[in-house]
RNA sequence: GGGGGCGUGGCCUAGAGGCUUAAGGCGCCGGCCUGUCACGCCGGAGAUCGCGGGUUCGAAUCCCGUCGCUCCCGCCA
């Protein structure tokens, strides 16, 4: 600490950078040149010092020869992130001295005079390496984290997709219109952030969960083409693709119905792989109904990087019972007994009864249930999943069809990990449409929107609507890509009796959707135009183009599991002056 | 609310009843070094093994509790 005191720290004065880290080029040499960033690494030969400099552009390395005089004294005292400005000459490298690995490793620059801005401690994590750091310390020093070459390129890669959302939707007539944060909680189905009133002592806002209702709105005011990237709050449990606070990219337009939503949306997301991602996607994305997603795949979100899709069989007998199903995974008949046992424990503990296995060698099928089913049913169950010599057979069986497909789904996903079936560098987008409206609560027995209350019903299906709703479509979409659920949006209702229909269906009486929703029903009454939209998950969107694992890592300052924010600790204790002004206590038998 | 994993110098890891006076790499401090680029070489400082209790002649190691982080289930229209 002595020592780092004594350094002087110097002031910038009127100096200003010529270029940045990662500016200057062999057509550069011979030009005096001034850069200013962060010690990167130093390399101190004794009578020669190498300093790597960088800032977010790149890396620069910078030479200081004894002759540089005063400049040689300070580059013995600089250390790690140091942040300097240095002045000298674009020098080209010996053929010899070229790094490869740096995009200004044809040059370097040969230093005159540097000025030491400012000083550093002893890192608490590393700035200059990858090497894996506990995840709260990264977040406690997040300002040094996003030093990190790799998060910096997290950050511009998400303001290039940001940008080429802003770019394409203004192009294409859509405008950004902000919406409120402290609004109205609106009952949809997560947990709202309330904000307290001060001037309305004793009432609250709650932070938006989506804008959806003032999308809406916009529409009906003949705004035609919306678009926003908006922030959205709600209050749940945390997960490696959820934070509590997430931007979405929120579009809403007039006069559509399902098909040219998916046009401009296919638009859009081809334009920002285009110009972000260098990759040219499909001009169309196929379509998929949800039943056939459930069916096929047992999710509604189906990674379709790989196939493993479900046959429904003819097979039982012995163990084998009720609804049954098997899937082809191709050329891994060789399983290991223990192997074999680990993905029967995995659908134990997914609900299911049991799990059974064949292989094809030679074209015969051998299983262990192949006594109580048959040989014939099994050659007729390879036949049908299309299994060949080698290839692994997956047969699962259950009474509910809804346990069968999901215990699947989850046996499909691991296999598809296990198997390294999911490549990193693959894009596979695919609508799934034709939701079911409704969901049945099977605790209150009562019947709730699967996507929202303001989603249309499948223009096939107004009967069932009446007669049978649990049965009745949404015109509501999912945009699905590798397994995650990219997008969500639906055709609105925009007539008010249709409206409170299918809010009454939700058992909400008269009286309440005139409270909670009658503003919306009012407007629905003065030329409410057709209308329909969609919401695409940013972060998501970021961290599958950055092929990391967790949307923390493209966030600039994300919240941990327990939803703080280890930089700013977040959230604290308020004063109680704060609470006297709110008139709020805090009841403390409550807190645990 | 529930289940799994992890917690050892500033950072990353090894050690899983006595080889330990806790080992290695990075970083840090000092010395040497004029073409390095993860510079090299020599030397050094730095750890109540998350915390509390227990078992034991003996605990980083086993047991109980607790705290923190993380992954998952529930939850997330």
């Amino acid at each position: 600490m002595q020592v780092q005191q004594s350094i002087q720290v110097e002031p910038l004065g009127n100096l200003r950078r010529t270029h940045t880290c990662n500016q200057i080029r062999p057509e550069n040499v011979g030009q005096p040149v001034t850069l200013m960033g962060w010690v990167h690494r130093r390399r101190d030969l004794g009578g020669l010092i190498f300093l790597d400099l960088r800032d977010r552009y790149g890396i620069t390395q910078c030479v200081i020869d004894p002759d540089a005089g005063e400049a040689f004294g300070k580059a013995e005292r600089v250390r790690s992130e140091f942040v300097l400005a240095v002045t000298g000459k674009v020098a080209a490298r010996t053929e010899k001295t070229v790094n490869k690995n740096l995009d200004t490793g044809g040059v370097e620059l040969v230093v005159e005079s540097l000025l030491i801005l400012n000083t550093s401690k002893p890192l608490p994590i590393p700035v200059a390496e990858d090497t894996q750091v506990d995840e709260s310390l990264r977040m406690q020093y997040r300002y040094l984290d996003l030093r990190r070459p790799l998060m910096s390129k997290h950050v511009l890669l998400r303001h290039k997709l940001a940008k080429a959302v802003r770019d394409y939707m203004d192009a294409q007539s859509f405008m950004e219109i902000e919406t409120p944060m402290l609004m109205s909680s609106t009952p949809e189905g997560a947990r709202d952030y309330l904000v307290p009133s001060r001037v309305n002592k004793g009432k609250f806002y709650a932070l938006p969960q989506s804008p959806q209702i003032f999308k809406q709105l916009l529409m009906v005011s003949g705004q035609d083409r919306y678009f926003q990237i908006a922030r959205c709050f709600r209050d749940e449990d945390l997960r490696a693709d959820r934070q509590p606070e997430f931007t979405q990219i929120d579009i809403e337009m007039s006069f559509v119905g399902q098909e040219d939503v998916f046009a401009m949306v296919e638009g859009l997301v081809r334009h920002m792989w285009s110009s972000v991602m260098k990759v040219e996607l499909p001009a169309r994305f196929r379509r998929m109904p949800y039943s056939e997603a459930i069916e096929r795949y047992g999710s509604d979100k189906p990674d379709l990087r790989f196939e493993l899709d479900f046959h429904e069989l003819e097979l039982s007998g012995g163990p084998v019972s009720g609804i049954v199903k098997g899937f082809r995974v191709a050329g891994k008949g060789g399983q290991s007994r223990k192997e074999g046992d680990a993905w029967v424990e995995m659908a134990k503990g997914s609900g299911l009864g049991g799990l059974f296995f064949a292989t094809v060698a030679e074209g015969e099928v051998k299983s262990s249930i192949s006594k109580h089913v048959g040989e014939d049913a099994l050659k007729a169950v390879a036949a049908k999943v299309g299994a060949q010599n080698g290839d692994l057979i997956v047969i699962g069986a259950h009474a509910d069809r809804k346990k069968l497909n999901a215990a699947l789904g989850k046996i499909r996903l691991e296999m598809g990990k296990k198997f390294e079936l999911m490549a990193r560098d693959r894009y596979e987008f695919s609508w799934v449409v034709d939701f079911p409206l409704y969901a049945l609560n099977e605790e209150t027995g009562q019947l709730e929107p699967e996507h929202h209350p303001f989603t249309s019903c499948h223009p096939d299906d107004f009967d069932k609507l009446r007669n049978n709703p649990v049965e009745a479509r949404a015109a509501a979409y999912d945009l699905v890509l590798n397994g995650n659920e990219l997008a969500s949006g639906s055709i609105r209702i925009h007539n008010r009796d249709m409206q409170v229909e299918v809010l009454s269906k939700t058992g909400l009486t008269y009286e309440e959707i005139h409270a909670k929703f009658g503003f919306l029903l009012d407007a629905f009454e003065y030329g409410a135009p057709p209308h329909g939209g969609i919401a695409l998950g940013l972060d998501r969107l970021v961290t599958i183009c950055a092929g990391v694992e967790s949307i923390r890592e493209v966030i600039a300052f994300p919240k941990n599991q327990q939803a703080q924010c280890l930089l700013t600790n977040a959230p604290v204790d308020p004063t109680q002056e704060q609470l006297d002004i709110l008139a709020l206590k805090i009841d403390q038998s409550k807190l645990s």
